[in-house]
DNA sequence: GTCTATAATTCGATAGAC
DNA sequence: GTCTATCGAATTATAGAC
């Protein structure tokens, strides 16, 4: 069974934080998307000021036009990219679908994410740790309600017998690990990427499995 | 279908650089186990020479005592652990069991694996970033070599009509990231943990899918 | 918005005595 | 092996002129 809900997708709330994908007419886009690739390659820690005024051919002072500090920028990253995340998955546990139509939908949703933003969830897979004391742990809180989701939804699945009865943990850490490598594959791809191609091999391995019959 | 090699991983060549899961008598053994999960803990960049010195009581130049450098301290984890899956991998490559046993045992030893060295891994997969110029290109060129071995092994199970046809940089890069998270549960969880418990589940997950029937 | 200049701090690493 | 002392470099951020 392979269903594709498009018209949800179409629906997503919109965030206007793409500073990559947008068309880079203001030098506040600019600025952001640099800063967004730059620490993408580099990591944040690694990524200085200088790397970042730099790249935007002026002086370190400069930057402090657009931020106010160097963490004040990744946490813009992380927070708006987790925004879009869970409001996407509350739309779809909100519906009436059933569990595997909605986990197929979460599938088909965080694809679509983060074909829309590859560099902002390179940095929320790969940077969160340097957030500081009062937003690391708030980052953390969040993105542990959004697993405790997926469990109940799996969960949910289990009971309906429509899931095999698989250790919930695992399960829900195992399904979010293989969406989380996605964004490697929108970066490094040098050729046009057809998600809905991506869309279709994921959820079979998801659901099926690599084992054939 | 469900076998479980367990000769194999008891077989498997052993490297002297657990300093975690070796008893820590020698103040040696001591000061890489400590610097491993202080790295693990605030990450490698944001440790510092300092910290270390400081959790084993001692002033900074100690530190100098036990290692060249600041680079060379990571070096030693990531290559470290880096050989003993390539060692593992390799021979069960080497066996003459079919691609489907065969990837039943890489699961199950890249589980193993873990399971000795959670913190190791956790290097592995999160601060690999940090290694400077003529070490990092290896180490990248290193892992290459390991994923397409994995691809290799996969295709083969395809034209063998063992797995299903899917994208084989797809279907590695999952089933890689499928097992890539497990160091977490590991070091997080506070119970003990029954490897071959997680191995049937993950093994279920990756071959047969979350899907019932 | 852009620059120069610099403050204030931190870090990796070394020298050298004991 | 352990210490004190310190160097030199790099970093974030600010002040203030244009």
């Amino acid at each position: 069974m392979l269903i594709v809900f498009k018209y949800l997708l179409t629906d997503l709330p919109f965030i206007d934080f793409s500073f990559v994908t947008m068309k880079k007419n203001t030098k506040k886009e600019r600025f952001f998307a640099e800063s967004l690739k730059l620490i993408h390659e580099k990591g944040f820690k690694a990524t200085t000021m200088r790397d970042i005024a730099s790249k935007l051919n002026f002086e370190v002072a400069n930057v402090y036009n657009y931020i106010d500090s160097k963490n004040a920028l990744l946490e813009t990253f992380l927070f708006g990219m987790q925004d879009e995340f869970h409001d996407s998955l509350d739309e779809i546990l909100d519906s009436s679908y059933d569990p595997k139509e909605k986990m197929h939908l979460v599938v088909s949703s965080y694809i679509q994410i983060t074909s829309k933003r590859p560099y902002e969830q390179a940095l929320l897979v790969n940077e969160w740790r340097n957030l500081k004391a009062p937003k690391l742990q708030e980052f953390i809180q969040r993105r542990k309600e959004y697993e405790n989701k997926i469990k109940i939804l799996f969960q949910e699945g289990v009971d309906n017998n429509q899931f095999e009865n698989i250790d919930v943990e695992i399960a829900t850490a195992t399904i979010l690990a293989a969406l989380r490598w996605l964004y490697k594959k929108y970066i490094d791809s040098t050729i046009k990427i057809n998600s809905l191609e991506i869309e279709k091999q994921l959820t079979r391995l998801i659901f099926n499995g690599i084992s054939s019959n």
